[in-house]
DNA sequence: CTCTTTGCTACAATTATCGTAGCAATACGC
DNA sequence: GCGTATTGCTACGATAATTGTAGCAAAGAG
């Protein structure tokens, strides 16, 4: 399996402006972007479970945002099956964690 | 002006789930969410301004995601005009501000 | 009053996302 | 071998979100 993602770095708004952080706030501003990412945060996942763990998206966009993800370097398909961080998507995730608990305080507790 | 948003908490994915992360993960997801929370951490903006910054977004989606952000207690319209971040959205911005740095050493430097 | 700015909306067109179904390839038990 | 289940992935039409252009009423400055 284990198709090659488009080669092609395009598609990101704000690649062309120099300024990294916007290109980055437009990847994980598309759907399902930053939950992938936090499902991903503990373990692996198979394509299947990782869809179970996003409440059913489907699996048109899964496709695409993994795709995405993968040419960014965040995500890979590992050997043993399943997609996992990569060292640069495990830091991208720790910029993450404190919005836990963040989200709990923000939502009455 | 200052128009009361929609009142019924709704539309926020996750919502129902006892999940607060995945709720927030799910605004945040929405096209140009994290954009506009990233244009107003220094200082607040006129809609106006704010459309500019953001590369001239179309004022249709500009308006929902305002009035989203600031359902949520995000940001807010100040008597003195113009969108500001409430003290809420204040933390909530300092949680992405490593992503900076990081956005820098992701995209080739 | 005129002129400008602000926050915001209408409308049709385009694009993204959804939901269901299904495929080829691989791996298992038998 | 055979059946069967799982994995990564795609086709397809239907629905929802986003875009782009134009414009509005209200408030302020001159």
């Amino acid at each position: 399996m284990a198709k090659q993602p488009a080669s092609r770095q395009r598609g990101v708004r704000g690649s062309r402006t120099g300024r990294p952080i916007m290109a980055l706030l437009d990847l994980l501003g598309r759907r399902w972007a930053l939950r992938i990412l936090w499902e991903l945060r503990e373990a692996p996942l198979t394509s299947r479970a990782l869809r179970t763990a996003c409440d059913e998206v489907s699996p048109t966009v899964l496709q695409t945002r993994l795709d995405e993800l993968r040419e960014a370097g965040f995500i890979e398909l590992s050997d043993g099956g399943g997609y996992g961080l990569t060292l640069l998507g495990r830091e991208l995730c720790e910029t993450f964690m404190p919005l836990h608990r963040f989200a709990e305080r923000w939502q009455g507790k």
